[in-house]
DNA sequence: TAATTTGAGTTACGAGTCATAACGATAGCG
DNA sequence: CGCTATCGTTATGACTCGTAACTCAAATTA
């Protein structure tokens, strides 16, 4: 047995294995992106990479646990892009900020449509729960959150109902700043709802049947959520 | 062949078909709403009837076809749900109407969230697309167009924007009330987004994760729809 | 350097799925 | 009453996931 079996002194065969692990999902995604999750198979992906199916074994216990890793690996390129977009728009108001932020998302899910249905919908029983995807949304949550915070007024009345008291359970769970207020917690979590119904509406198509463009009513929301944060 | 094959004068053996069809129809409600409609199968089905699982294609061309269909009847009971829930409420004021159907259509889908799941995001390509599905929805749309259309003032600036011209085309499309507005129609498409956001997160669980009460979240869009409405 | 062990990848296999083909038997129909 | 259409069966093929047994190369150890 190794004695650097530690991650900061790989072995060479742990960087060959990660080299596999990492072709193996990348593969997938390929996959996902062209036909959906439902043709991700073991022997598709194993195909795709010149293997026999059952080799991939070697590297996740099933066909379940491999979705499982994209599931996590989607989340955190979500989350890291809409972080990112945010964090090289410090220039702008507290506005665009929001803005910008939800173009980000929607800009993601549009690129990934099935990468996103993946996340959100797909996954009806067979991942029961991914901690450490949900972490990696909320590095995107926390922008939205400052931004929202800067637009509401600091004299609405805060702290009263037992929605707020959960709201701000939640915004210490994810590490928001100390100053938060309910109001702003209140409708980042609202705004990311809206988004995802409609996003997730117009990647099922239900606007193209309504001849409707979804980008008009995502604007249409995101100005709601300025107007109710003051802004 | 028989001559009375008309839908008014079915044949026994044509009653008897339709009695098997619908038999095979409830059974794979069930299996949905047990596990989902993953493990709707032609066999699972099958043997949930006491038949051999190729005689299943004798009314049922695939698997996926027999999807479709429970997908046409979902839509057609969620829409006639809220349809009638909305008439047997036509005493209420305009407010309290809106608020009855947002709160029958997230009673509906959290009774059976397989199925809800099932209609809008399990299908990633499966059905391509339900016509007859959409009608039957549209059949709820209406009581919360004519509940909104009452509550917005008439003097709302309407038929500018793009979106506007949209919204006067679908509503024209699904048999809107001839004195509707742009306003109600953005507002009833914007209140199915956001129900449609807030019970499909419910329903994947997120917010079990934030520990928070999504019928308290529902409560506020509600309100904040009737809010913009002017009500 | 040489022996040993670790692990990656292979072929072979069993269970389960969808779907088709070919057969038998019942029951409706003229 | 006899015919035939329709139902449901068994048998079969292609595909899936997942396991078992085996081979071989490479890394580790002495």
């Amino acid at each position: 047995m190794s004695v650097n079996a530690t991650p900061e002194h790989p072995t060479r065969r742990e960087r060959l294995r990660q080299q596999t692990v990492d072709e193996i999902k990348q593969r997938a995604f390929e996959l996902v992106d062209a036909s959906g999750a439902h043709d991700v198979t073991i022997a598709s992906v194993g195909k795709a990479m010149g293997m026999t199916p059952p080799a991939l074994y070697r590297y996740f216990p099933s066909r379940e646990a491999l979705l499982a890793a994209l599931v996590v690996d989607a989340y955190a390129d979500l989350g890291s892009t809409v972080a990112t977009a945010a964090q090289n728009a410090t220039g702008q108001d507290a506005r665009g900020r929001v803005t910008l932020i939800a173009d980000t998302y929607r800009r993601w899910a549009l690129t990934y449509p099935r990468r996103y249905t993946m996340l959100f919908s797909d996954r009806s029983r067979d991942v029961p729960d991914s901690p450490d995807g949900i972490a990696r949304v909320n590095e995107g949550m926390l922008p939205l959150l400052t931004a929202l915070r800067e637009l509401t007024s600091p004299s609405s009345s805060d702290g009263a109902t037992p929605l707020d008291e959960e709201l701000l359970r939640w915004g210490q769970a994810i590490g928001a700043p100390a100053d938060i207020t309910p109001t702003a917690l209140r409708l980042a979590v609202l705004t990311w709802s809206r988004m995802h119904g409609l996003i997730s509406l117009e990647i099922a198509g239900a606007f193209d049947n309504m001849n409707m463009d979804a980008g008009l009513l995502m604007a249409t929301e995101i100005e709601s959520v300025v107007e109710s944060a003051g802004g």
